[in-house]
DNA sequence: CTCATGTCGATACACTGTATTGTCGCTCTA
DNA sequence: TAGAGCGACAATACAGTGTATCGACATGAG
């Protein structure tokens, strides 16, 4: 019995785990917003069947769990920063930067919690980085909050950048779509701080806009940790 | 001719506005969060069918666009705030309480840019808060860095949320489902900073931890508007 | 060599957003 | 008043979605 004789053997299925199944996920949300991302589309991109993929998720949620956290692999510090500061300020722009290259993160932050491995990882660098500078209970409001703000900050600037990117030419054609409509309501008179804030703005650039805030609030966070009694100021 | 003659006029569609439509879009989404929202069962909660929704949007995104919208109509300040303290803090405090009557508004904050005429007002008024205390891009940070703040504040808040009521009984069912895994990942011993805060943190309540943050970064404000020169001690 | 097992793909279902097309009542004109 | 145009509405259609079910088949054990 020749090679010849005998027939091709049977089309073994790939071989498939979920690390290859993320990255085919990643790479469609990549190119074409998360909205590209089916489970027809990533098996296919694999040679598999849509229901393969249930052997390794359960809901298509738990794809874009798995999504996020191959994303926070990105996240997390390369080296040890040197104090907080530094440590808060690098996962703020690590997560950023993370985002413009992969903008549909920015529909997926927040949006459910982060219980990766790699999301569990970047906790843990971000909260030694803390240690011993307050009582637990302060550390986590202060990585809470500046979490809070990159994330409310990231969505922000994605949202506009998309708006922007939606109408075609960027930046021009976006002034001549988006722009009727608002000198028209600014022109009524009705919103004169607004109208002020829009046209006379400086109109500053996203990472210094994003940077800034963040500067800001951790100086709010600084003030609290390097407070005599950790309390700081009381508030309002 | 009576009126046994003649036949019953023919069926005259349901007059329909865009409120009406987004009234019962905003009524599913109560009822269901934004993922019950289709096209078809908020025409058929009108009578009429999916096809006539499109006279008054183009896209199922316009449609949440004015879902938004008419959520910020719940924002907008009863009355003028005292100073621009209370107006962002009123702003962000209204905004939570509204996340939590409409949770599917999480969802939606920050996804797109908000240029609906209830936004604008709340924009307005917010800005205006803060008229004379800064130059104007000064003021427009201040807002932007509040907003960003509680924006992501109130998305991790529901995400949370709802995280804990998917699973059935809140808090206890939680535990049992999610803890298991989270509790065998800490005890591996590879995350200790956030293991410490996990089992030693104090668990305060959401309401608090909004709060708190939100003070923060109020006072960071604070210490920018109130300063000498109008910039306040350097960052970083 | 046979049989059980468990993995994979095909099929199916209910549903989605939206383009197209047909119909029908109203209003304006002759 | 008759007709014609028009505009609004509904029906149909299409391509695609997530996922449950089920049948087949290659692979391992006995």
């Amino acid at each position: 019995m020749t090679v010849w004789d005998r027939p091709e053997p049977p089309h073994r299925p790939v071989p498939l785990d979920r690390e290859r199944i993320v990255a085919a996920a990643v790479a469609l949300a990549d190119e074409g917003g998360l909205a590209a991302v089916s489970v027809r589309k990533v098996a296919a991109r694999l040679d598999a069947g849509p229901m393969r993929l249930y052997g390794f998720i359960s809901t298509k949620d738990e794809l874009f769990d798995l999504m996020m956290d191959a994303v926070y692999a990105e996240i997390l510090p390369g080296e040890p920063p040197g104090d907080w500061r530094e440590a808060l300020h690098g996962l703020a722009h690590r997560t950023r930067r993370a985002a413009l290259r992969h903008p549909w993160l920015a529909d997926l932050l927040g949006g459910r919690p982060a219980l990766g491995p790699n999301a569990l990882a970047v906790s843990e660098a971000t909260l030694a980085a803390l240690d011993g500078l307050a009582d637990i209970d302060t550390a986590m409001r202060a990585v809470e909050t500046v979490s809070a703000y990159f994330t409310g900050a990231i969505r922000r600037e994605l949202a506009d950048l998309r708006a922007e990117h939606a109408t075609g030419l960027s930046r021009s054609e976006w002034q001549r779509t988006r722009g009727p409509y608002l000198t028209g309501m600014l022109d009524t008179g009705r919103f004169p701080a607004l109208a002020k804030a829009v046209y006379d703005g400086a109109h500053v650039d996203a990472e210094e806009t994003f940077a800034t805030g963040l500067d800001w609030v951790l100086d709010a966070v600084a003030a609290r940790l390097t407070g005599i009694d950790g309390r700081g100021a009381p508030g309002r």
